[in-house]
DNA sequence: CACAATTAAGTTGTGCACAACTAAATGGCG
DNA sequence: CGCCATTTAGTTGTGCACAACTTAATTGTG
């Protein structure tokens, strides 16, 4: 279907907007789950989720953190990371102990087991990226969007309903 | 961080793999949270959830569907659709009833107080586009990357691990 | 018509996201 | 020191996504 223009401060039918929006959010949802779909069927082999995964990539990288540090990495709270880890503790992949410095901190290091499946896990990004079709230089160019889409949207000031400006 | 660049066939070292990895596929999983974040704030007075709102949004433009066509519309199956359908249904939204040609299929169709809810969504496309701070060329563009990136990991042929080619 | 294969919806179980809450430890401040 | 606000994990409850399965209706084929 041809995109309608609307020129200057031109305003747009309301069905349309709710058509546009559509667009927009299922785009979004379903290259997710798409994302989502791909990755599972990739990481089955190492028995991680999608989610796992990203615990260990940050865990690969900084080798210990405590679950607050990991929680702003991820944009995560302990309410999804504590059951999560809980499961990566059991898979035998992470241990998980009360700092001695601070006891209301849990710091998180992978075990033996779990820096040695960052050996496996190197293929993973490659045939994620040729599973996308896109080039290095089209995935950074998106990776930047949706970095700046995120940041717009994380301080976005959402104006009321019906406002007291 | 100046993205290094590696010319021609050239690969990159595997740990610079990882770390790409790392920032492609946070940057599209934040992103999709961040929407559904800002997307909540704005349901809310609707009492709708994100996914309720694509339903009704599929709703108000068919009017009427069996669950099978809007789950094609939704990428999503009866295992996520049956019990939204249910809250929906039991918020007043939705009904929900046999067809009479086909008793498998079930169809389902926004409700009179349904409908009326469209009239309080027309204005949550325009809250949303504002808030991701994108104008609407940017908007269409993203839409369209996303929807080819969907295509791809759709039909992507992942290679095996070590493949029978 | 009989019967196997297919299709539609629903159910069950696992895991994630997030809000709201609890529990325990820490850090200030009078 | 005593006490309170803050910080960190964890728990509980709701809802979504998805795989695997069940049930019932329909279709196709001999």
């Amino acid at each position: 279907m041809a995109p309608k223009r609307y020129p200057g401060g031109m305003t747009m039918p309301a069905a349309d907007w709710l058509r546009l929006d559509q667009q927009i959010c299922f785009s979004l949802n379903a290259a997710s789950r798409a994302f989502g779909g791909v990755y599972r069927v990739v990481l089955k082999d190492l028995g991680l989720t999608y989610p796992q995964y990203l615990v260990m990539l940050v865990l690969w990288e900084h080798g210990e953190l405590p679950v607050k540090k990991l929680g702003e990495h991820l944009r995560l709270d302990s309410g999804t990371l504590s059951p999560l880890l809980k499961r990566l503790e059991a898979a035998g992949l992470v241990r998980r102990e009360r700092s001695a410095r601070d006891e209301r901190s849990v710091r998180v290091r992978p075990t033996g087991e779990g820096v040695a499946l960052r050996e496996r896990a190197v293929e993973v990004p490659r045939r994620i990226a040729a599973a996308t079709g896109f080039d290095l230089a089209e995935l950074q160019d998106l990776r930047s969007r949706l970095e700046r889409l995120t940041t717009a949207l994380d301080g976005a000031e959402l104006p009321e309903t019906a406002g007291r400006g």
